[in-house]
DNA sequence: CTGAAAGCGCTTACAG
DNA sequence: CTGAAAGCGCTTACAG
């Protein structure tokens, strides 16, 4: 690779004027500008971005550390939304590979020696300690779906609650009163958040909380299929059940699939997320729709106006959630049917 | 973040000790070793990764260009086996983003820029401008399933030909004969050897091969959705369908259900990949396994012997493929029936 | 408008 | 065994 170097001597300047027009510092005359680019081009001359970086404090460069499977719908949206948000930004994402061989491996300490210029965060325990530590870094930071604020931090949900409280409403006004609520760990703020919103949805409807109605879980499959399995095996089990993701939506309707019943005709789901799965499963998941990839791209830009500016501290963004109907919900079958 | 001065003055000695003992040089004393680790330690310093690129003239950075979207199947579980051989590495992903506003935009200049060691490439076209560059420029290069190899390129794939054989010998043995391939484009390696094992295993099992059962798409839903549509308009159509990817399986089947027919009750289909989708979907997909994670993972290794070891020229890898037999194939009807 | 020089945080011969 | 110095490829005051 040619160096700036080469570049100064074939045009016969200095190495200060070859940065200067790089850079398009206004001081530079047309002519040496112009003699300058054509060499640039000439050479194929690209400057180094770790000797800039060097020099300038930075990296043109963007933390991520994706800690669950790349699998995961979820995240896969999430990244597809990044990735949008990324191109013409002069950023490159940079996927951060942990060192489970290293005890002593610190999340934080990685990107201080990679020198990134933010990191986006997702699916990181509120308790972390790379978490607590990494908003002590004064790194600006981005989290998705974590309630926590810092000097250099945000974050950027969906509004959880809202869809929670459609998607029983939805339910309610089908005739259902037995309904479940399937959830991901409630140590958390989406947790909390769905968790209210069904809590306040059955209010609204009149409908009473019955406890062995709540089953939580984790967001996986297999976590919907062990909710329902241990709600069929109740006296007198939901008519509806409400998930809090698609997977375990998916997981809760093959579960339901293999004990002979079917869906929605005797039990109706609801999932979240409206992951691309929602609408390939068969029966297609009604659903509470979160615009995850505009949740990554915001993350992006927002993280984006956080590094280029000091000064600026983002407000927390709360991208709206509604509800999809399709094909896993209908009328509560006559009662005497049960 | 503390800089190698820092410590060299609190631990009283040299940059140039320091700099030995970070890299584990022989030539230090116990004494002055473990005095500056001690050093090292409380001063939380972590050597700036980009300071050391400049003057080893590499990055430890591992850069690939992801053309399609993330939540394309086969490129999440890629991401995965790539993300798994990371691990541990010492090499991070560096996923580099596309500049669509700048018309001479070049990924190789791209790499050469942020010095990236190596390049993890799938999905380009054989005769994508990019690629040609990339195999100049002697960045050591690992394609998946490009049939293309150079002074510092290797590629890596799966079985396809016989992968697509067993699918066809699959049917054949439950009685079809009207068998038709629906594959992406051929004009690349993969594509190719799928269609030869459609031929082969056709002539193996006596079949002949109608040109109007081989349909060619892409490899979405949306182009298993659109040749299948065209299948069913022939006036003789065909009882089975061996699909190139999962996705265009998925679309198939939907216009075959649509069209009032079943799968596999009229019409058996085979997709291949075996994604985490063919299990989710129901009828759970009869499928051509291919090991992606490993595939993954395989090529990160060989990318970094490569890097390492400037002289390595690895051999093409081959990695097996089986057929995974689940509900979407079924034995021919009773001929009169159709 | 142009360029010499210092410096970003490292590593590496080389001398002692 | 230790350290002074040059250099990796840039940028940025600063002087002219």
């Amino acid at each position: 690779m040619a160096s700036i170097h080469d570049v100064a001597k074939e045009a016969g300047v200095s190495v200060a004027t070859v940065s200067k027009v790089i850079n398009n510092y206004p001081d530079v005359s047309d002519k040496t500008r112009k003699k300058v680019s054509q060499t640039i081009k000439k050479l194929k001359y690209h400057p180094n971005v770790a000797a800039r970086g060097l020099v300038k404090g930075r990296s043109w460069t963007v933390g991520v550390f994706v800690t669950t499977s790349f699998t995961n719908p979820f995240v896969t949206e999430l990244l597809e939304g990044i990735k949008t948000a990324l191109q013409n930004s002069g950023y490159d994402l940079l996927h951060l590979s942990t060192r489970f061989d290293d005890p002593t491996y610190s999340f934080v300490e990685h990107c201080l020696s990679r020198n990134v210029d933010g990191v986006v965060g997702f699916g990181i325990d509120r308790n972390d300690p790379h978490l607590e530590e990494l908003l002590d870094s004064d790194i600006p930071t981005m989290l998705v779906d974590s309630d926590i604020q810092g000097r250099r931090a945000a974050y950027i949900t969906t509004e959880n609650k809202t869809g929670i409280m459609q998607a029983v409403a939805h339910l309610a006004e089908l005739g259902h009163s037995r309904i479940s609520f399937v959830s991901g760990e409630l140590d958390n703020a989406v947790g909390q958040l769905r968790h209210e919103g069904y809590v306040e949805g059955m209010k609204s409807h009149k409908l009473s909380v019955n406890p062995a109605y709540v089953k939580i879980s984790d967001y996986s499959m297999e976590g919907g299929a062990q909710a329902m399995t241990e709600l069929l095996e109740l006296e007198e089990r939901p008519t509806a059940v409400v998930c809090t993701s698609d997977m375990m939506a998916i997981g809760a309707i093959n579960v339901i699939h293999r004990s002979g019943l079917s869906v929605p005709e005797d039990i109706s789901v609801i999932g979240f997320d409206n992951t691309y799965y929602s609408e390939i499963f068969s029966p297609a998941l009604t659903t509470v729709n979160q615009n995850i990839r505009s949740i990554g791209s915001h993350a992006i830009e927002t993280l984006i106006a956080m590094i280029e500016n000091a000064d600026f501290t983002p407000s927390v963004v709360t991208e709206p959630s509604n509800l999809v109907v399709r094909c896993t919900t209908a009328q509560l079958r006559d009662k005497s049917a049960l």
